[in-house]
DNA sequence: CTGGGGATGGGGCCC
DNA sequence: TGGGCCCCATCCCCA
C-alpha cells in the first residue's frame, strides 16, 4: 500500500509552511534578504545546510556564492523540486548562477540539473572551477579560527571552497565538518576558551567587503553543544534524520517553538546544554534522576532566556519561534531590548495556522517576510520576499521592513538601506532614551570596597572633550568619544536596536541567537560570555571573594555585593 | 507578603 | 575585535 501522492502532499503543505514562516526555525541571510525555512527540510537536502542548521539559527551564506535571487529559486527548488527560472537574467547566466549556488550549498541534485540545462544550451560558461572569490577565503579563515580548537585536519571549513564544492565527492567538505562536530560531543574544552569549534562561519561570510551588518561572525567559539552531531551528521543519514539531529538547533532552542520539544525520547546525550531548552531537557539529560545541578534553581534559571523572549514575544503566541517571525526593533528604554517585538505577520500561520492553505500552492496570504509594515521603528530587517507569497508587493520582491517599501531588485533594495542608515544614524537623538551612562559613578565608591578594582592612576593624556574623562591612548579615547554621538551606528540585524560599539552588538545578536558558547563543566549550564562562566563557577566552588565591609557578609558576585551595600546605605 | 540574597541576562565602556 | 568589568534589571528562593 502506498500513497502515490504522499511525498509530492507533503512537500506541498511544507512550503506552505515555509510560505507563513509556519514553524520555521532558521532563517537564512543572503545579502540584505532573509528567508525562513525549515531546518529540517534544509538539512534533507543538503549536507552542507545540514552542518549549518545545527547550531545555528541565522544562517549567512556567501554573497559571492549565491544572491537572494538565486536563492531564492534554490529554496523553491528544495521545497518543490522545481526550478523556476528566473526572468532577471538569460536563463544561461541563471543556470550558470544557479549551478555555482548549487555547488556551494551541497545541492548535487540541483547542480546536475543545471549543469544539464546548461549542457542543453551550449553551456560552455559552465562554471566548472567558480573562482575563489575574496570572501570566501574569507569566511574559510574564519572558520579556521574557529576551529582552532578542534584537531580537524587543515580542511577544517565550513562553507566549503569553491574547489571543493565542485569536487565529485560532495562529502568531503562535509567530512571535515563532521570531525569539527565530533569535537563537539562532549568536549568540553571550554574553560580557557579551549573547546568548541566551529559551528557556523558562515556568518562571517558576509558577502561583499564593507558590509557590516552581515559579516557577522556571532558564533566565534561554537557551543560545543550537539553531542548530536556525530550521528546528525553520519554522511548517509540525510534521509533517516535521526531524532538527535532534528533536535540539534541546540544554539537556540530558545527560539524554536515548542514543536521542538515534542521530540520526546531523544537522547539528547552529552547534548546538554542548551540551557535555553525546556524542561523536557533535563530529563533527556538525566532519565533517571533530576538534573545534576545542586540547586534546582539552577534548573529554573535554565529557562530563564527563553522566558524573556518568550515574553517579549507577546504572551498569545506562547513561544512563538523568534526566528518565525521578523523581529521588529524595540522602540525605546532601555530594558526594551529584552523584550522583541515579533512582528506577527504570519498570525494565520501559528494560530490560525494551516487551512487556509489548502487551497492552494504557494500562494499563501500572508507571507514569510513579515508585514513591511515596520510601524516605523528602526529596525533593520529587510526581507526578500518569496516570489508568489506575498502578492501584495507585486513584482517589488525586495521588501524593506522599516518601511515596507518594496524593490524589485536586490541593488535597489540595498540602496534603500542604505538611506536607513544614514538616517537612522542622523535621527536618534529622539527624546531621552538614550541616555544612562553616567549613572557609574556612584556605585563606584560602592564596589570599591572590595575587589581588584579599578584605576590605577597612570598617565590618561587623552581628554575627552565633552565630558573630560581621560584614555591612556587615543583609539580608546575616540571609541569613548561615540558614546556621546546621537547615534549609533551598529545596528542589529534581528531587532534593530542600535549600538555604539561593533562588538557590544555582536555580543547582542548571539542573544538573540542563543549562542552560548561557555559552558559550564560542572552543570552544564551555558553562558553567552566567558566571564559570566567565570561568575557562574564561583557558585560551583563556592568562592566569595567579595566581602562587605559593614557586616562581613560574603558574596560570590560583586554585583551582588554592591546591591547589598544599597541596602546598608539606603534610607529605609 | 516582604525583603534579602543568589544567580543570571543584557548593555555600556575601557583596555 | 574580543575580553573583562561595570552597571541595572530581574527572577527565584527562602527566611
Amino acid at each position: 500500500m502506498e500513497l502515490p501522492n504522499h511525498a509530492k502532499q507533503l512537500l506541498l503543505q511544507l512550503n506552505q509552511q515555509r510560505a507563513k514562516g509556519f514553524l520555521c526555525d532558521v532563517i537564512i541571510v543572503v545579502e540584505n534578504a532573509l528567508f525562513r525555512a525549515h531546518k529540517n527540510i534544509l538539512a534533507a537536502s543538503s549536507i552542507y545546510f545540514k552542518s549549518l542548521v545545527l547550531h545555528d539559527n541565522l544562517i549567512n551564506l556567501d554573497t559571492e556564492m549565491v544572491n537572494p535571487s538565486v536563492f531564492r529559486q534554490v529554496l523553491d527548488f528544495i521545497y518543490t523540486g522545481k526550478l523556476m527560472s528566473s526572468s532577471e537574467q538569460s536563463n544561461e547566466q541563471n543556470y550558470t548562477a544557479l549551478l555555482t549556488a548549487a555547488s556551494y550549498l551541497q545541492l548535487h541534485d540541483l547542480a546536475a540539473l543545471c549543469r544539464k540545462k546548461l549542457k542543453r544550451s551550449g553551456g560552455k560558461s559552465l562554471p566548472s572551477k567558480p573562482s575563489t572569490p575574496g570572501p570566501q577565503s574569507r569566511s574559510r579563515l574564519n572558520n579556521q579560527r574557529l576551529s582552532t580548537s578542534t584537531p580537524a585536519g587543515p580542511k577544517n571549513h565550513y562553507p566549503p571552497t569553491p574547489s571543493d564544492v565542485d569536487q565529485p565527492q560532495p562529502d568531503e567538505g562535509l567530512r571535515d565538518k563532521l570531525s569539527d562536530d565530533e569535537m563537539f560531543v562532549g568536549s568540553s574544552g571550554r574553560n580557557g576558551n579551549g573547546g568548541n569549534g566551529s559551528s557556523n562561519g558562515n556568518l562571517s561570510s558576509g558577502g561583499s567587503a564593507g558590509e557590516p551588518d552581515l559579516g557577522l561572525d556571532l558564533s566565534k567559539k561554537s557551543p560545543p553543544s550537539a553531542g548530536t552531531a556525530t550521528d546528525a551528521l553520519s554522511p548517509h543519514s540525510i534521509s533517516q534524520e535521526s531524532p538527535q539531529s532534528a533536535s540539534v538547533s541546540t544554539t537556540n532552542s530558545a527560539s524554536l517553538d515548542d514543536s521542538s520539544t515534542t521530540l520526546p525520547g531523544v537522547d539528547t546525550g552529552s547534548e546538554e546544554l542548551n540551557s535555553s531548552s525546556k524542561a523536557s531537557e533535563d530529563n533527556q539529560n538525566q532519565p533517571d534522576g533530576p538534573p545534576p545541578q545542586k540547586k534546582s534553581r539552577q534548573g529554573a534559571r535554565k529557562n530563564e532566556w527563553p522566558k524573556r523572549e518568550a515574553s517579549g514575544l507577546k504572551s498569545e503566541d506562547h513561544e512563538r519561534p523568534l526566528v518565525n517571525g521578523v523581529i521588529v526593533g524595540p522602540k525605546d528604554g532601555r530594558s526594551s531590548d529584552q523584550s522583541f517585538q515579533c512582528k506577527d505577520e504570519d498570525e494565520g500561520g501559528e494560530n490560525g495556522q494551516d487551512h487556509t492553505d489548502e487551497s492552494g500552492q504557494s500562494d499563501g496570504e500572508s507571507a514569510g517576510g513579515g508585514g513591511g509594515t515596520g510601524g516605523g521603528n528602526h529596525s533593520a530587517n529587510y526581507v526578500y520576499r518569496q516570489e508568489g507569497f506575498e502578492p501584495a508587493f507585486g513584482d517589488n520582491l525586495y521588501v524593506c521592513i522599516p518601511c515596507g517599501k518594496g524593490f524589485p531588485s536586490s541593488e535597489q533594495l540595498n540602496a534603500h538601506v542604505e538611506t536607513h542608515n544614514e538616517d537612522e544614524l542622523y535621527i536618534k537623538e529622539e527624546g531621552g532614551t538614550f541616555v544612562k551612562e553616567e549613572d557609574e559613578e556612584e556605585a563606584e565608591d560602592l564596589s570599591a570596597p572590595v575587589g581588584p578594582s579599578s584605576f590605577g592612576s597612570e598617565a590618561r593624556p587623552f581628554k575627552c572633550t565633552v565630558c573630560s574623562k581621560s584614555y591612556k591612548d587615543p583609539a580608546t579615547l575616540r571609541q569613548h568619544e561615540k558614546s556621546h554621538w546621537l547615534t549609533r551606528p551598529f545596528p542589529c540585524n534581528i531587532c534593530g536596536k542600535m549600538f555604539t560599539q561593533r562588538g557590544t552588538m555582536t555580543r547582542h545578536m548571539r542573544s538573540h541567537l542563543g549562542l552560548k558558547p561557555f559552558a559550564c563543566e560542572e552543570c552544564g549550564m551555558r553562558f553567552t560570555r566567558q566571564y559570566r562562566l567565570t561568575e557562574h563557577m564561583r557558585v560551583h566552588s563556592g568562592e566569595k571573594p567579595y566581602e562587605c565591609q559593614l557586616c562581613g557578609g560574603k558574596f560570590t558576585q560583586q554585583r551582588n555585593l554592591i546591591s547589598h551595600l544599597r541596602m546598608h546605605t539606603s534610607p529605609s
